[in-house]
DNA sequence: ATATTTTGTTAGATCATCCTAACATTATAG
DNA sequence: CTATAATGTTAGGATGATCTAACAAAATAT
């Protein structure tokens, strides 16, 4: 059994782990806001039930069970965000605070029904992709919008996880999933770009460029 | 701030208060499953936090304040089992496990849009009240079946909470909130009776009767 | 190559929630 | 009105999740 806690550090360690699959313990530690000792102790623990690998002083990795419980802890806050959002009617600033709760129910029944309402989504209001039952992501490629170049047309597909702070800042500007974006110009002395789409032209700051993921040729 | 684990008291002794409003430790400890001595710490925490009053050896009853909150905990059970059966499709014998954890839930927007999605309903999909947001209950006086006399013809209202096992029986015999039921006879012999309605009749145990609630003359 | 900074671990404590064993009080039955 | 049973409390301990202070190892800078 995985107490909650538990599932916490999973998703954590999940989200945090790149490319490389390794986590340190003062990332972890800042990401769920846990002093480094208490994050130290539950490594050892996880790494007793065999879930995370944890040597003195090594960075940090899930075993492929790990992996598989994060995912699923990944998939329930996943299906409750666009449950929220396509059944609820609340909007997509509002609802990953909610589905940090949510994620922990036990009740398979309760996300399965979720998932059957939604008719199976693959992305969830964020644009991140759904794992299915047995824990597998079909993870598409993104491009950053700040990767892209002078001129380019692409589609907005998802947005970094963030605060309610930033996705507010993005529906203020009418900037949601699915739109086309043009790149208009880039600052070279701050990196901010001037992006047009709709019928509509902002200036963005490299910070918030970073965050928005793109398709490109879509 | 209230905890899980205090919610789950606060409740248990709400359910538990009847007119006296008064409750042992030994049923509050059977009915939470939790040892007598567990129990009595737990209520001296809840006396510090004046949402009961606690004596030695004295009968347990909640506070103005502790009556408010486990309301609102009972609001946020039962909204969400309406919101379950109404909006999910779930049927009434699988709502109470997963009411149980979401009840935990602190996010009141939550509960506020399902409240309105579902209309505000004053009832659960058990026949139960729902607590308004400031913990104020419309408590309907219902009759058991078995205090009815041979003859009348009651409607069914509400069930007393209860195992699925026994909403799964009720379902196989089609009884469900809002028949018109007729006491054909009653068997001095164990107290079950032989009921009438839609088309069909059965013979209840006394043990059923005791947890149909009716309205007479409906 | 050493000194300093950053990172991580150990030791020891606290708090919440639960337990069992032993004891105390209250209620009940002869 | 005692003896017994039922009910409730105290004492002491376990576990999970967290913390601070002190120490150790690894990385970095001079
Ligand atoms: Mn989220
Ligand atoms: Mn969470
Ligand atoms: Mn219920
Ligand atoms: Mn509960």
């Amino acid at each position: 059994m995985i107490s909650l806690a538990e599932e916490n550090y999973l998703k954590a360690l999940f989200n945090l782990a790149g490319q490389r699959g390794e986590v340190n313990v003062t990332e972890l530690s800042k990401q769920l806001g846990i002093k480094m000792p208490t994050v130290t102790s539950m490594m050892k623990k996880l790494a007793e039930k065999k879930l995370v690998y944890y040597e003195s002083y090594k960075p940090l990795r899930l075993t492929e069970k790990g992996k598989k419980e994060a995912a699923l802890v990944i998939r329930k806050h996943r299906l409750t965000e666009m449950f929220l959002v396509e059944k609820m009617g609340l909007g997509w600033e509002d609802v990953h605070e909610i589905a940090e709760e949510v994620e922990h129910i036990r009740s398979t029944a309760f996300f399965d029904k979720m998932d059957e309402l939604l008719g199976f989504p693959r992305i969830d209001p964020h644009g991140s992709s759904i794992p299915d039952k047995n824990g597998k992501f079909a993870s598409i490629p993104y491009d950053k919008l700040c990767d892209c170049r002078v001129g380019e047309t692409v589609k907005l597909s998802a947005v970094i996880h963030s605060s309610s702070e930033f996705l507010k800042f993005l529906t203020n500007r009418a900037i949601r999933l699915g739109i086309r974006m043009k790149i208009r110009s880039v600052e070279p002395f701050d990196g901010s770009m001037v992006i047009g789409y709709d019928n509509r032209q902002e200036t963005l700051s490299r910070t918030v460029c970073e965050r928005l993921l793109v398709e490109k040729g879509k």
